[in-house]
DNA sequence: GTGAAAGCGCTAACAT
DNA sequence: ATGTTAGCGCTTTCAC
């Protein structure tokens, strides 16, 4: 069933089906109505592949991120993807893992199903100094960063102000009268590197022992915190991830204490521990709808912002109130 | 660039080039390196409209959930777009709500897409009687039901076997001295229904009141809780989900009481619940492996089986413990 | 082993 | 308002 049989059956050119199809209104109301019937009754769904070859497109956006099985990157993707919707688009997922070549080779793929626009989504996809795969597909299609920007033509940035919100969440934590406050972060994309000079600037005096990286894992976070407080007792966490700040709250808890906490990025997890954890939210949604009208506008040739950040706040729970 | 400039430059007809792209044998190793070095140093690809076109295929899989911030769907997705490009295929997920109408259309547009198979993710996506747009779907292409199996030409089923698994819980807690055991489920998806009758057969003679049907939601589950053990008190808990098994947890230990309670689904809330749930593996992984390895096979003409079905098995935590 | 050419299904410029 | 037709880029028979 192609766009012959429906012309034949209607009794009309194929160009006229083709306008059919697309709604053009250089089409009279009979014939119109006439070809629509046919179309209907047939099921007849153009091919895709044939639209895309003439024009160029399949109306198609590549999400990459390195896992979707962690919480944020899914809200994420869940988000966009039903943002995408709205405007006739359909999302392919790849997950890259955290190698380069992965994320090459993701890259390569969804370039070569000519995808019209792909979506970078979490600091992570940009992590590491290598980016020039990114300088060659931005070239070929707009690239829009989900917290993540990078300064290559072609490239859209939206992100949630990090650097800030973890002055603030440092800030807290003074106020509430912590003065060694343990950090705990899970790796060095741009996000942690923005996180982490938050805390540089708003700690200003601290010992570097309070800073330590550790894999985004409840014991490895644990396990972290237990030595870290043996070699440099803390009095307050943070963490780059509402995970690592979990597992060093249960670590402490461990030891009857009871420490004033800040998770990162208000997850569901946040509200499933106990005591329940204050997090800092990062905007997620308004960061997927910001993005994907970008990534529309950009579509359409408009001219668009190179960069967006947006800011966070605090969500207030068990582990730490602000008055 | 196109395969016409490549046969150009290397002196040779678009048909050596296509030869050259689809490794076959019937290319002399001097033509085949030539054109090979030229395609390299263009970083000539293929475009995958016009193979589409002429094969009727892209290598496209869709991937179908209600909702991918689900942490079980997310880990189901994430695993399956993994194995997938190791066939060389790619994902294109929708996520489709709960509402029957939002399914189709998603449907619709991976059909339009002209995917080369759908994997319907868990359960939810086969609730509900009407599934006739399943079975003019799966004349289309190949269906694979993820934790879901309906009796339908070309839909094939991995699951994994949620009846026997609930039947053991309740055996479980029945053997710690639990004889008023409440059950919080959150639908009434295909899954949800095997694991209700798993209670029924091993609960044998029970008040009915303990079975509460609760949205997926901590709070949800707390509130159900609370009032169901005002209602009509119980001494063990089990869940259809993790989070209900930890909000209703918690509400009895808001009361003082810490009841033996096992969740389902073992995902990362348990091990961030304090205390940890135990909760019974879905064995989500194998279950990926075999679908997409099934997947393959259809696509490949084997003979496969419509149905398979694989045993699940208990995380024992601190909420419970066997011995 | 290699080339010529038809054909996949659709769109859009051009002609009527 | 409608029809004709030339592509779009690749694969694949069929000759040689």
């Amino acid at each position: 069933m192609n766009i012959y049989d429906i012309a034949q059956a209607a009794g009309v050119s194929t160009a006229t089906v083709s306008r059919v199809l697309s709604g053009s209104d250089k089409v009279s109301p009979q014939t119109r109505e006439k070809v629509q019937s046919i179309i209907d009754k047939n099921g007849f769904v153009p091919n895709a592949f044939a639209q895309g070859l003439g024009l160029g497109s399949i109306k198609l956006i590549g999400l990459l991120c390195t896992d979707v099985s962690d919480a944020f990157f899914a809200k994420a993707v869940s988000s966009i993807e039903q943002q995408l919707r709205q405007y006739d688009l359909a999302a392919v997922l790849c997950c890259t893992g955290e190698e380069l070549s992965g994320k090459k080779q993701s890259l390569e793929l969804l370039l070569s199903k000519k995808v019209d626009a792909i979506i970078l989504i979490g600091s992570p996809m940009g992590a590491g100094n290598e980016n020039s795969h990114l300088v060659e597909a931005a070239k070929q299609c707009p690239l829009i960063g989900l917290n993540l920007h990078l300064d290559i033509p072609g490239f859209y940035g939206v992100l949630s102000d990090q650097e800030q919100a973890m002055r603030e969440n440092v800030a807290h934590l003074q106020k509430a009268g912590c003065n060694k406050i343990a950090y705990f972060y899970d790796g060095d994309s741009p996000a942690n590197q923005a996180k982490l000079v938050g805390y540089r600037k708003a700690a200003k005096d601290f010992d570097e022992r309070l800073l330590v990286q550790t894999k985004k894992d409840l014991d490895a976070a644990m396990e972290a915190a237990d030595s870290l407080f043996d070699d440099c007792p803390f009095d307050g966490i943070l963490a780059s991830e509402d995970i690592l700040a979990i597992g060093a709250y249960k670590a402490m808890a461990a030891r009857g204490l009871s420490l004033p906490t800040i998770g990162f990025n208000n997850s569901v997890v946040a509200r499933c521990a106990t005591p329940s954890l204050t997090s800092m939210e990062n905007m997620l949604d308004s960061l997927c709808t910001i993005a994907v009208t970008q990534l529309v506008d950009v579509l359409n040739g408009k001219n668009v912002p190179r960069k967006i950040s947006i800011a966070c706040h605090l969500v207030e729970r068990e582990t730490f109130r602000l008055t």
